[in-house]
DNA sequence: TATGAATGAGTTTTCATTCAT
DNA sequence: GATGAATGAAAACTCATTCAT
């Protein structure tokens, strides 16, 4: 149903990766897609509204992906090591590429911003559940919310993809989540120290 | 001396500011200044080149400021107080929009990244020094190295910038802070019992 | 068809012809045929590209004209007094400055140099078959190869353009092709005396 | 004397081989020679002013040079020689580009034409003498003045300078003027078959 | 003599978007 | 559903030249 429309989405998509928000031009998708630019606003407003289907597009699949690998993690390290994982996914597949585009893109246009986040809040959801129930009975939550946990995740997601993005070849970031992965057992240690 | 020059920076800056990279084109900033959009390469090779002057200007005021501050920070509750003051400073003044600004058009010109994180280097420094202090002698340093550290809060600090900037009137960067500080004390306790 | 490309070429053409290469920037085109200066990179890459094209236009149809009359010339005489003709026409029409103005530009800007070379290379062969007909038997083209003949007859006529161009009142360069005629048949002359 | 006039000069000269006329702008000249923009015109009153100084420098030592050899030429062959040597000479060292570039340049803007034309008549006039010379008494002059000749062969070497800038790897004009050496014992020849 | 700052108009090119068909 | 043409504003940057010092 609606083939073209689903076939400017993957082209912008594909070229958000490749050329970035800039790179994304009207005349470029169409190019990729092999359509017409005027086609663009036969299906969307506006050619951002065209970037965030994109997003969407590509943080759908992910979200299905990944929530249920959430929910079957049950314990820090455990959830420590999915967090590595996704980024690594996530950076291989390009959609790193694609999340850091538009959210800098949304500080060049600001009206982006709330849309933008408003597609980060389903992961903020996730996170929240995962480490709600991981923490569960561990007296860890009593001292940070599992909101605040989470948005600390994505706070920290977003700044890890931004370097990513500045200095490609960086190792640093991949380095950062193994040591948060290593740290985990130590935290786990903590709460048998301290019971609540 | 070169007066000029000086006011074509302040005017990137202001104008870095109040409008974003995208909104600091050539004219704007001529415009902002009351010169001509070609002095503007009379003394700079390029309009990025003109941008980044701007932030070191902005960055170093900042970075001969905290680097004392941070010297004088003895424990890690001192330390993360610094922290939360730099950032609440940095949203007030206008500079985490900077940072943020040319992070994000970064994305958009490659070409820039190496040379934003050039002038992150002296920030990474000072992290990692104060860390090095703080943590000597508690056993910590065993499990994280300081430089490791130092990367993880610019991390952290380039997330929250950009998160800032997507949703403006959110209080939860600073209240994620907040509870850094907070739990400071915890992680003391946790030196204690864990002595090296 | 596509009748404002066509429009645009003509613009070219005609702006080539009163302000040469250097009078014919986009603005000046766009503003001669009546249409919007971004119009012309709907149709062409680049500025060049529409040069180019207007050149090429400018070419193609004397190409087919004068191709006809050179396969009727069969001997010296003829094919002079042909190219006597060709100058004064192309003098008349404009085409001279045309071509002056191109190659011109192509001193200025290298990558133009192939293409507009490209463009003279039918009339080489042109000029090549003509030639090897009128000598055959005559027992010249055992000095001179037609090719070179051809190329000889370019350079001169590269040179005769160029010179209209910098005295344009200067009417030397049509005396040298008239002397040129009348010193055919005393060629003719050699050929008998000197029988191969 | 004015040893920066001078300077000037050749900074201007140097350019125009290495970048052409579009490439000798002020701010380029005035890098290349180590001086400010402004000089330029303390001493020109243009900078079209300044880059046929640089012609006619490149001009004045050549004519000197070569007005002795063509003086010395008693033969056509010994001739057609010097004009080869002349060709291969002026290319090596890069005047046929100054001379290129400047002719492209009066097609560019025309009041620049008659003052590179002046700068030729020296030229014409010590071809028109030298083949005057080689002519007398051989009844050839009968035929064409040599003044005619002399602006033949100052169109071929315009038409030819061209063309090797067009496509500089060409080695067909210098063969075309190998050949005229080749034939010109022929036309010698001739001379003898039908005296005068 | 010479400098460095400044001007203002100019360049090509790209952009999102609209509209008639 | 879809196309191709067209718009008008904006972009970064370069230019020859002037002028006060």
């Amino acid at each position: 149903m609606q083939p073209t429309r689903q076939r400017s989405v993957e082209a912008a998509l594909a070229l958000l990766k490749e050329k970035g928000f800039a790179g994304s031009s009207t005349r470029a998708i169409a190019a990729r897609g092999g359509f017409n630019p005027g086609l663009i606003f036969y299906y969307f407003p506006t050619l951002h509204d065209l970037l965030l289907a994109a997003l969407e597009h590509s943080s759908e699949e992910r979200l299905h992906r990944y929530r249920a690998e959430a929910a079957a993690a049950a314990t820090l390290p455990e959830l420590l090591a999915l967090l590595e994982r996704i980024y690594s996914d996530d950076r291989d597949s390009g959609h790193i590429r694609v999340v850091s585009e538009l959210v800098a893109g949304s500080v060049a246009y600001p009206e982006l911003g709330p849309r933008v986040v408003e597609l980060m809040e389903p992961w903020l959801e996730v996170a929240e559940t995962a480490a709600a129930r991981v923490f569960a009975g561990t007296g860890l939550e009593l001292f940070v919310s599992p909101r605040e946990l989470a948005f600390a995740a994505v706070t920290f997601y977003l700044g890890a993809n931004l370097l990513t993005q500045l200095v490609p070849e960086q190792e640093e970031v991949g380095k950062l989540l193994e040591t948060g992965r290593r740290l985990a057992p130590l935290l786990e240690l903590l709460q048998r120290d301290h019971p609540s």
